[in-house]
DNA sequence: GATGAATGAGAGTTCATTCAT
DNA sequence: CATGAATGAACTCTCATTCAT
């Protein structure tokens, strides 16, 4: 009996997390067509087949699906920053544009999303802080990078190895900022690609800088 | 009488301009407190001073009021830039930083307003092409400065002017959006100047480059 | 042309006042068929013949027309009283007698609405206090007869006229509660009648009776 | 086992009569916060500890919980009265006096809960009869007294012990309006007493009064 | 051109009730 | 019998826009 009880009890959990999926997801899928706020709880319960209702038995407010969602794409962000494993690469540059290109790729599959979602950082101040962290968790993980660069003379020593960091994570968000504002966008690796290039003489050694 | 009727007329569009910045400035002044999308027209008049209606007079629409804003905004910056005589300076990137900073001074007096406009940008297809233009217009002009530089030696020239000036603005951009992501912000002026510093070499001519 | 002018505002102000009452009647008509708070918006404004959001053009909450019309209620009442004038009466307790079955026919007509509006105050401190200065102004009304009334021997003078007073007007309100609670209901005038004539000895003097 | 099943069904009747309790005691506790339809039935569930459709498995609606609640109140008031022993007392005004003094005392423990029955009351028929039956048992027991004072001269005799009794109740209940209806309350029991003394001389025999 | 009352679609949210587990 | 997720009708209130004056 206990069993079967945690059986259902695991099923009934399982629906309910399934369910919560089906609105967060309902919710992008909109977010791809118009901007957070100019949709309605009943376009996302309808598009997650929900009742109307059922939306508030997981989120109090609409706002707070958007912040349940960031959620989710900061623990995925830390998930994903702890399993790069980039010591065994030999130039770190080459480790930050490859990772950058990763998250790019990711982040490049939908601008309207994108779009989207800064709007509502504009305006919400929970939202921008949970960016806020997101960016300081990546920092601290490039910080790393730099330091190890540093240390073998590749990069510039006459900054920190955190200012290092903090300017290269600004890069990848000028890229961003960059992609969703072009009506007519060059995809999102590419430019970070481009800016990377660019910019690289400002963290590079350069063996006459006195 | 043909006379007076000018002048009557001319009473009278001074009137209806009048009443038609009233309107543009009673929005920019709630904006500052939220966002655009938030404040009812029947807020904006009541600020201005003016009934409901008469907004519909000026504005077809709620929107419109944004986009003629904005399209003041643009020609204030033209003018700007056709005022600018940077020929007399002896570097060109001692021109670029001090006009940065007079437009980061500008720019920087409202972060609530900023951001409104920034998230307006975001789902308004017409007012990003005016950023766009404006922002087109404003590399048109750092052009000229990149490739004097580029003459006398002062900046690299491995990547066309246009690059230049192209990033050049870029990283102004990113010090608007970093600074409208922070929630304590360091004042824009000040992050401008720091940016520039951290990615002057960038843009420089290093003696040694091959 | 201001003369056009006034008349026209006259015009619209008589318009708007009569939607007022518009609104009020319907919600009073609808109280007689179920209390208040089952009531929403949209049914007064159906009743009313006007649009769902024209209620809120003159009510900025639903409570609020509550409130109105019970203001309209005591501004009824005071004027009421002011054109008694029951100086020419012999007999102060007739005075009595017959102001409050005017009373009584007045507030007899609606069961159910007398019904919403006591409900009402029961949730509603605003609805109390202005029921409480009702009947307060009720009182000192009162007062002025049962003075009189003591001064010639026709009341008891082993309390003060204010007690009289204050227990006549209880008196009436509680032939109004025992009207509203009762579900074969006596016509409240008569109930009136009854009441005062058996609690009749505890306002008389004794003397006079036989 | 018949022994066996039948302690469990003790066992579970004696669950099953602590939950419907534990429903009708956390519907009053948050009456006393705000009235009986602005509580939800999650609150009550909450407040009560059980999930939300347990509700349902005691009372088929929502309503049904305060009738029940009422019912229990009539037989309470039944119990209360049968354990009257009246006869000893010398006056029964006195004894009036005391028993009305022991309800005021019960019944003025909750200003809101008192308020919130009330309002109840006002819109349904169901309750109505209720009170109606609690009111009509408490008469034909006031009857009893008045009967005896009749005869002992105690009471005035030109109107039956039925009226006296009658309106002895409906005294009680003014008082109860009154208090509810005030904003800045006496006590109950105050409030009785002073009523009582007031109108004593519509109940007492002429003779007797000095 | 200015006014502001009227409009009515639509928003977010609540909640009594049902029912599969 | 307990549970709590699902339901969907109903609610109050907002607001851009229209239009008669």
């Amino acid at each position: 009996m206990n069993v079967s009880k945690d059986v259902a009890g695991n099923r009934r959990e399982r629906r309910k997390e399934e369910t919560r999926q089906r609105l967060i997801e309902a919710a992008l899928s909109l977010m791809q067509e118009k901007p957070f706020e100019q949709i309605s709880v009943e376009e996302i319960t309808e598009r997650a087949d929900v009742a109307k209702g059922t939306f508030f038995n997981y989120f109090p407010t609409k706002e707070h699906l958007l912040m349940a969602y960031m959620q989710e794409m900061v623990e995925e962000v830390y998930e994903f920053l702890e399993q790069l494993h980039p010591e065994s690469a030999e130039s770190q540059w080459e480790v930050l544009r490859q990772v950058m290109r990763v998250i790019a790729e990711h982040d490049g599959r939908s601008l309207a999303l994108t779009r989207s979602m800064f709007a509502a950082c504009c305006h919400n101040d929970h939202l921008r802080q949970m960016v806020a962290s997101m960016i300081e968790e990546a920092t601290q993980h490039a910080l790393m990078g730099f330091q190890k660069g540093q240390a073998t003379g590749e990069f510039r020593q006459d900054v920190s190895a955190r200012d290092l960091a903090h300017y290269a994570v600004r890069l990848y968000r000028i890229c961003l900022m960059e992609w969703i504002m072009e009506n007519d966008s060059t995809p999102l690796p590419e430019l970070v690609e481009q800016t990377l290039e660019f910019f690289k003489p400002a963290f590079l050694n350069q063996e006459v800088r006195k």
